[in-house]
DNA sequence: CAGTGGATGCTCT
DNA sequence: GAGCATCCACTGT
């Protein structure tokens, strides 16, 4: 299946097969190991209660980033999905670094390859991924976005660090991936 | 390893 | 004015 197909199905659906994908920016990024899925009609999603200055990329075409502040600090990146207006998206959460790691390491500032893109925050500041970047296609320069050959093994877990509909299962990630960031109850080790 | 609190800015009521 | 789709440093085991 092609990406643009892909985008245009239902939001697990999307989430699920951009598990495995390359994401590049700029010759820097990785395989998607973690996202999130944010419905329509979804209490926890952005777009719940329609289109607002901020939002106004989740009711675009598929396709697009979409890409908003968080705590006041971090940014975090979204691919909106689905049927155009509808306000689906998918949230990245964490990525196995494959390419431009040395690049990763100055920007985090971190030695430990496993903080570098574990966690939306610091996956855009492994990637460079700033609001400017709102509403930019992921199929365009700087983005490439290739699709896995076979999906991997999927685990569902609920979401992170949402108060409402805070028990749906809609967290995907690579099973067994040490590239994930930490969920609740995750086995200690 | 678990728990807590601070930083920090913007959106929406 | 409240509330965040977070991360980090620091505490106490």
């Amino acid at each position: 299946m092609s990406l643009q197909d892909l985008l245009r199905l239902d939001v697990h659906e999307v989430a699920r097969g951009l598990l495995g994908a390359t994401l590049i920016v700029d010759g820097v990024g990785g395989e998607i190991v973690e996202v999130e899925a944010y419905a329509a009609d979804d209490p926890a999603s952005h777009s719940f209660g329609g289109p607002t200055s901020r939002n106004g990329v989740m009711f675009g075409p598929p396709g697009r980033l979409y890409v908003y502040r968080s705590y006041g600090v971090h940014w975090c990146a979204n691919v909106v999905c689905g049927p155009e207006g509808e306000g689906a998206a998918v949230l990245l959460r964490a990525l196995r670094p494959t390419d431009g790691v040395e690049l990763m390491h100055r920007r985090r500032g971190v030695g430990d390859e496993r903080l570098l893109c574990a966690g939306p925050g610091r996956l855009t500041q492994a990637l460079g991924i700033t609001g400017t970047h709102d509403g930019a296609r992921v199929d365009r320069s700087p983005f490439r976005l290739r699709l896995p050959v076979r999906e991997p093994l999927i685990e569902a877990t609920p979401r992170i660090g949402i108060t409402k509909a805070s028990t749906l299962p809609w967290r995907y990630v690579v099973r067994e991936s040490r590239w994930a960031s930490r969920g609740p109850r995750r086995a200690s080790s």
